[in-house]
DNA sequence: TCTTCAGTGAGTTCTAGAACAGTGTGACAC
DNA sequence: GTGTCACACTGTTCTAGAACTCACTGAAGA
């Protein structure tokens, strides 16, 4: 059968259910799924059919199966494939997971040294502050400070960065994006990031310094993010054919 | 089933005769295999089992699947292609800089619950268990714990680890790693660690938990790595080309 | 000559069970 | 009390098919 919506196959239209139910909080982290017997009977499926769906979300590391105990919801999983350019918001989104993004501050002002350093400024130089909060799970997990050059902040100044991300408008604006080099180190909460975060100063955090350059090699966007320790991790995946990188879940 | 060695499955069992022909060039890279059906016969299996098998070799980057073509050797040789397996400490000594490595301790001992998951050992299995410290500049900047399975822990245990690196030891034994999967997270400086790298407790750090495998599937070595954050970072360079990753000196 | 369309063979999804292997519990014997 | 063992419950592996989609090919029709 398969012939009701589109195509898509019945396991990943189970995947995609209990996926939903877990980010919505139907089933909360840590907490036990039902039997897979009693979840292939009331999806209507077979055990190996249910099984599969169970795969995909273990995959995305979503769930955790343990022989003889049961398939219990992960922590709060995140995944940023940073192995392409896309920005994070836009990478979880098509993951499916629900992240809201608020904005903390927009205002063109003069950059600081270090931001006028990485986006090669003269000093003095003004550009577009953009502060933004990242919320995953209903908790803020990103603090993020980018700034963007000048003339392209004038383009993108107005936009909604709660519903675009800055990715997005930078190509609306006609602004190219080719490659970024992106610098992680470990760090504790300081007390201006804690302030969103809802932390308490001293947590371990990822701290990210990202500067985004153009075709023509000149530096756009840079950023400065605070990433909360219990919300993400980084992962690699290492293999003679290649490497990928990916933030995901802290468990 | 699963009668005859021990209890592996039989789609491990097919997954790594199959990959051992990959290897050998029965299969050639790029060439296809033959269609399922005939693979499920000629083992004496079911589709099912047989796509099982088939999706190991497919998660281990392996072989490609083609629907409606047909199942292809992926093409790169994988036993020459390290570069990207480097360890932490020759991925620095390749960028110029002294790494010199002591061993704290060298033990073949009952592996933890956590060590004998990754490892998919069975409980109460032993496993070689090698400690050491990484100085870097004069400093000591990363501490460090792996497991190593046996049989193969046998091979490498006299070795001297202050010259040669587990990598380098594993290639002498015959043992060819085909990919890593790691894992890294901020943390603080715990207790233990703290002794060996002569830093406050609760200075930020980066943990990696590193898990390496072979080419049949066989996780061989688990890492646990603790590194200074004050020592070090990791750098990402994206780009439409491709990804790359290095750990450096903190600037 | 060009288009269409049925056929063939490949990978993919699914059924309806059965048996196996860890994990915990509670009854029973000591 | 304490140890042991049977049993129930969990995830895991496997069988023997059947029907599906996708890619290609070649013959029939326009």
């Amino acid at each position: 059968m398969t012939s009701d919506a589109g195509h898509e196959a019945r396991y990943r239209a189970i995947a995609a259910d209990l996926a939903a139910k877990i980010r919505s909080g139907h089933y909360a982290p840590g907490t036990a799924l039902p039997p897979q017997r009693e979840l292939s009977a009331s999806y209507g499926v077979t055990l190996m059919t249910l099984r599969q769906a169970l795969r995909e979300l273990s995959d995305e590391r979503l769930i955790v199966q343990q022989p003889g105990k049961g398939t219990f919801v992960a922590p709060p999983h995140l995944g940023y494939q940073l192995d392409s350019l896309r920005s994070l918001a836009d990478d979880l989104r098509k993951q499916g997971h629900d992240v809201r993004t608020s904005v903390a501050g927009r205002a063109v002002r003069r950059a600081p040294a270090h931001v006028a350093a990485e986006l090669r400024l003269r000093p003095g130089d003004s550009a577009l502050r953009l502060e933004r909060v990242r919320e995953f799970a209903g908790r803020p997990a990103v603090h993020q400070v980018s700034w963007v050059r000048r003339p392209v902040a004038d383009g993108i100044r107005d936009r909604d960065f709660t519903a675009v991300s800055l990715y997005t408008a930078l190509a609306d604006a006609g602004v190219t994006v080719a490659r970024a080099s992106e610098v992680v180190r470990p760090g504790v909460l300081d007390p201006a990031a804690a302030r969103h975060l809802h932390e308490p100063e001293g947590s371990p955090v990822l701290v990210s310094t990202r500067v985004t350059f153009t075709l023509d090699g000149t530096p756009v966007v840079a950023d400065h993010a605070t990433i909360l320790g219990s919300m993400m991790e980084i992962r690699t995946e290492r293999a003679a054919t290649g490497l990928s990188l990916t933030w995901g879940p802290a468990s």
